[in-house]
DNA sequence: CGGGTTTGACCAGCGC
DNA sequence: GCGCTGGTCAAACCCG
């Protein structure tokens, strides 16, 4: 089972480029997150495609990001819950859980660069995010 | 006061 | 068995 198919995952990334970022003084995120769409789409197929053929088919995702957004924000509600700092990387690596009732999902991300979802959402993305863009409608 | 972050401690897995 | 490493817990703290 493959949780976001590649060609959903740049749908909603190209929503993203129109969102305006106001902790950016409104500058568009446009050429933010143009360099992401790209890796993404390389990443996001290569891994997908890894897991698709485990036997457990646990969903994943790994968004690699080359933006300066310093955590790609994916419109969940995500509470931290520990940082590791991993031999061999120069950033810590941070662990999150989405703080939705019932959801187990879990991520955790090395500062900037990449983003690996585990399990899978079983809600819609919180409707009432303050400086949220459009995302994973 | 509720929800989030920080951070040291704890635990499990692995290699030697 | 021991030490190292990565993942998680939970108390303390912070902030709106």
């Amino acid at each position: 089972m493959v949780a976001i198919s590649p060609r959903k995952l740049v749908s909603l990334l190209q929503n993203l480029q129109t969102w305006t970022c106001p902790a950016r003084h409104g500058r568009k995120l446009d050429d933010l997150v143009t360099s992401t769409i790209i890796t993404v789409v390389a990443t996001s197929t290569i891994d997908i495609g890894a897991a698709a053929s485990r036997a457990f088919q646990e969903p994943r995702v790994v968004v690699q990001t080359t933006s300066e957004v310093d955590i790609l924000n994916d419109g969940y509600r995500w509470r931290k819950y520990g940082q590791k700092v991993i031999k061999g990387n120069p950033n810590p690596r941070s662990y999150y859980k989405c703080t939705h009732p019932g959801c187990s999902v879990r991520k955790h991300d090395l500062k900037s660069v990449i983003t690996t979802y585990e399990e899978k959402h079983n809600h819609e993305v919180p409707a009432a995010r303050i400086h949220s863009p459009p995302l994973f409608t």
